[in-house]
DNA sequence: CTGTAGTGCTAATACGTAATAGCGAAGATT
DNA sequence: AATCTTCGCTATTACGTATTAGCACTACAG
């Protein structure tokens, strides 16, 4: 016996026929609007019956070309990652947007065709728009390329994106994570435990994130009387000697963008007879890739599972009720650092 | 400014007047048959600027309304899981999946929308079919529903599940782990380690691919000329009286289709003052759930990457060329399990 | 000047569903 | 008796695409 394909599925029309009514009344049956149709009981149970007979079952196409919904969501990521490995920086969103998904009732399409061969991830294709398949889209990736989105933007497609986003001249919906407040917080708890002189430490290139953790940064040494001293690094960039300058001026925590910053900085400090955290804190702010720690680190907690379901409630919304005035800009809070490796400050020299 | 939305998606009749033709035209050049309705180079031009002028994309719902396809490969999980948490068992199906739909440049829908309210997941729900939205579709389930299976089959639908699966009277596409040989090749593996009484213990619930392991283990039992011993237990079914037993009978290795079995069987001997593996080998050669073991064992390994990606090279081949004759069910090897808890058979008293 | 062959399209239709407008018959009201 | 309501539906249309039939025109042969 062979697999076979392609069967000739009851449609409506046939139901009608074996019912002997109407198409439209089989419609009006099926999709429960028999009351506003006036469809008697009796006609209707009959209309029920041969479906269930002929076992008839929903043309989705036909459904949707109708409502001209589909009741898809896209999942877009312009990183080129498989989005659903776990050892992707983007997996936790995928969860929470998957949570929120099922909640709601529509289907997820992860766009996998648009990777072009350099690797990259764009939304225009050959000029086409794949996300089109879609009732609109879920967007993440550090790197989003700003055109896209702002064509996404220009064609009136709906989307939201994950994590903060700036497009000039374009105003889209996001759902980020407030890491501003969170860093100022953080400096604000670092000064009550007797640092002086705390250290940002920040990503070369500079990212939206990246730009609002320094500003927060800053807040926070302002309100708290800190001089802030900021620094963008990559990991080659930190050498003992930078270490030991900025010690010299009396640095006692550094809240840094990177966990490879971090480890050097560890490293070097050991080498100096410097343990962390009780003569040096160290608070990773940035956005921990993977689970490959060699150490546990006080991390600035992104709400990750809330920020994809946020980004699909907000995106629905839009789908359902267009019209009604909202946020289209969300800021969630981040969970605060623990204390691994955040202590009070040495007693001064 | 508001973020603007919902325009409508251009068609191809929207592009037709762009270009000042009609949308069969549109339709021609659009779908590569330029050549035979005859559309000169310059017209399919100016259409396919407008196309990508407006950004436009077909309507899948239109498409496939008409039996064409859309390029979108469905996932659905017959288990009431979020399929992409890593803690689930189906992650690893799933970034097979994945990959190999990057691969032919096929997009992938979730059908998570098919969970009812008790968590189930069907298939047919609402009296539709939400597969169709695909155009082919793969399956994962243990508890996959036979009947959704065999409705689906005789629907025409192209689908392939993961894991052999057996429906009556209906043969279906799938791709399995060849628990059976990988079986009986543990048995005689164990049997050159010394082992005379190699003891099955399975689910009590007989799923295909138990019942595989089971037929291994007894042929691999008949071909080294052990008696076979099996025994179908819960986790609460595993009593230390139940253990004191097997030993008696002078059982010195187990192969085991649950962590859970597997860890009360190491509690008790570990009791006896029995030693894993030197004193007792244990395999488990089910499927392990997540990585929350407290200890290595020696597992079988299930190619689940490799599952994945077979079951989407499959399903693409029979969309794309369905009449050809091929293989419907493919079985990959399982990897061997490693000397965790597997070692030579004590010697005998 | 008619007949024929191509060229470059357009017009029309089908796919299955949902929604809206409305029609004929029966009964109720004036 | 004439009008109005209500009932129980049907007929029609729209959604966007693919496909088929065929029309209007030109070029050339005879």
């Amino acid at each position: 016996m062979a697999v076979r394909h392609r069967r000739q599925a009851p449609t409506q029309a046939d139901i009608a026929r074996a019912a002997g009514v109407s198409q439209g009344a089989v419609s009006a049956v099926i999709g429960g609007r028999s009351a506003e149709q006036r469809i008697p009981r009796e006609t209707a149970q009959r209309i029920m019956d041969a479906a269930r007979e002929l076992g008839y079952v929903a043309n989705t196409a036909a459904r949707s070309l109708k409502g001209k919904r589909n009741r898809l969501l896209g999942v877009h990521t312009f990183e080129s990652v498989f989005p659903i490995s776990q050892r992707d920086f983007y997996h936790e969103f995928l969860i929470g947007i998957e949570e929120q998904a099922v909640a709601v009732g529509y289907d997820l399409v992860l766009f996998t065709s648009t990777e072009d061969p350099t690797g990259q991830r764009r939304v225009y294709r050959d000029g086409a728009n794949r996300l089109n398949v879609a009732d609109g889209s879920v967007l993440l990736g550090i790197g989003s390329n700003n055109s896209d989105l702002a064509r996404l933007a220009a064609d009136g497609y709906p989307f939201v994106h994950v994590g903060r986003r700036d497009v000039p001249d374009t105003e889209i919906a996001w759902v980020g994570a407030d890491y501003s407040s969170a860093t100022a917080e953080l400096v604000g708890r670092l000064t009550t435990l007797g640092h002086r002189q705390v250290s940002y430490v920040g990503y070369a290139e500079r990212y939206e994130a990246s730009r609002d953790r320094e500003a927060g940064y800053r807040s926070g040494c302002a309100s708290n009387g800190i001089t802030p001293g900021v620094a963008y690094l990559e990991q080659d960039d930190v050498t003992a000697q930078w270490l030991d300058r900025s010690l010299a001026t009396g640095v006692t925590a550094f809240l840094v963008e990177r966990q490879e910053v971090a480890m050097r900085i560890a490293e070097y400090s050991a080498a100096r007879g410097l343990s962390i955290p009780d003569d040096l804190s160290i608070a990773l702010i940035g956005a921990s890739g993977g689970s490959s720690a060699s150490r546990r680190w006080s991390t600035l907690g992104i709400p990750r599972n809330q920020m994809g379901r946020e980004a699909v409630r907000l995106l629905v919304d839009m789908l359902t009720a267009p019209d009604v005035p909202r946020e289209f800009q969300i800021l969630l809070p981040c969970t605060a650092p623990d204390d691994s490796t955040i202590a009070a400050a040495p007693p001064r020299r």
